[in-house]
DNA sequence: CGTTGAACTTCAACGACGTTGAAGTAACTC
DNA sequence: GAGTTACTTCAACGTCGTTGAAGTTCAACG
């Protein structure tokens, strides 16, 4: 049986939903494709092409159509929640976007909406980069440490018992007050608030001064 | 010639700042400490640990200590801009920092440092938490996005001769437009920027209703 | 001082990993 | 049907994190 390119990184983001990032092998990818260890390297020169590849196929469809009618804080609220869902769709998605360097075609699509959205709305080039940069970092970190969480042994239960062993009171007295606002229940109304702090400050950005 | 657990530590920062995180070896740093190989394993159970001792290690000193007259948002931006230098400080140190799951020390007080300071400005438990994870994510990724372009070969000539090359002008009208403002000169008013969306954001809560 | 037990190191190995290259096989072209 | 390209197999190289048994150093105690 030949291979195709799309199939390995079909298979390799199957892989990867099934062991997670870490147990994530050229060896193991070519045992599930029913094929021997170096056939990969065919279609691929390295490990790290391979995921470049899987994390854009990850940005599929992210990038918005611009629908005319809606604001532009709802479209990049909207583009903001596609990228997060996109990365929490597949095991470890965050810490796999996240480990890849160059810009590929559904990174750069998501990115050119988000600027160009922005741009209608009033920024300056530079503080459109630099608002898609807050905007990206937060939603990536945010995931990850969602997936992150999420991948914990037993639901979390001994990390959680961890922390609050360490949470001394006279150390960290906040902390220790706000233990249950960390063991987070609403993942997406703790997404959806920081993104909303971003939000806020870009509209003040946009709504003073457009030199 | 006997080890100490800090020695360790040091000696593996040490060779992070020689060799970067890739190549950051348990052989190695034992080679650089005067050692055979399996002795750092006496003083750490795995690597992972060692890991999270350094970076514990680099956050030394950055929860700030209360000043009394500073307004809570000042003191905001200046522990989120002693994060980023800590993390600046050592090759890789957001990546470093980012692999690591647990709570320790140093970053406890850092968030209990952040947490207090927007508790007193009027914050509610879960959204003081939340910001403070916004404003750390932002941190974490900026730094990482930082020394990673300086980590770039040739000072990122050939990386942004791929970038120019990709962005085509049909596709990516206003990323091709910013490209001068995507290689982004001035770091640190980058680094402020994002910081200050966050904090024009959390002002509008703290302004707000105070249930 | 001499001995004992703990603290620490050495040494050799295990299994797994990414990657490579020579040799083989299948598929398309003419 | 011959020849070339496309792809796979197979065996290996070097490196990695980690382990465990055996050795060494050191401090404390009798």
């Amino acid at each position: 049986m030949r291979l195709t390119r799309d199939q390995v990184v079909t298979g390799g983001l199957d892989l990867l939903d099934e062991v997670g990032l870490d147990k994530l092998t050229m060896r193991r990818l070519a045992a599930a494709l029913g094929v021997q260890n170096g056939a990969t390297y065919w279609h691929f020169p390295s490990k790290q092409a391979l995921l470049e590849a899987m994390a854009d196929r990850m940005l599929d469809g992210v990038a918005a159509a611009p629908e005319p009618g809606v604001p532009w804080d709802e479209r990049i609220t909207e583009t903001a929640h596609r990228l997060r869902r996109a990365l929490l769709a597949r095991r470890d998605g965050a810490r796999v976007f996240a480990g890849v360097f160059f810009p590929l075609p559904n990174a750069l699509a998501y990115g050119e909406s988000m600027n160009a959205t922005l741009r209608e709305a009033g920024l300056t080039s530079r503080d459109a980069v630099w608002a898609v940069d807050a905007l990206t970092y937060y939603v990536v970190g945010h995931v990850a440490e969602e997936q992150l969480a999420a991948a914990l042994p037993d639901g979390g239960r001994p990390a959680a018992a961890r922390l609050n062993a360490a949470l001394d009171p006279q150390q960290y007295p906040t902390l220790h007050a706000a233990a249950g606002d960390v063991a987070v229940p609403h993942p997406r109304e703790h997404f959806s608030y920081g993104l909303d702090l971003l939000l806020t400050g870009i509209r003040a950005r946009v709504g003073g001064s457009t030199p």
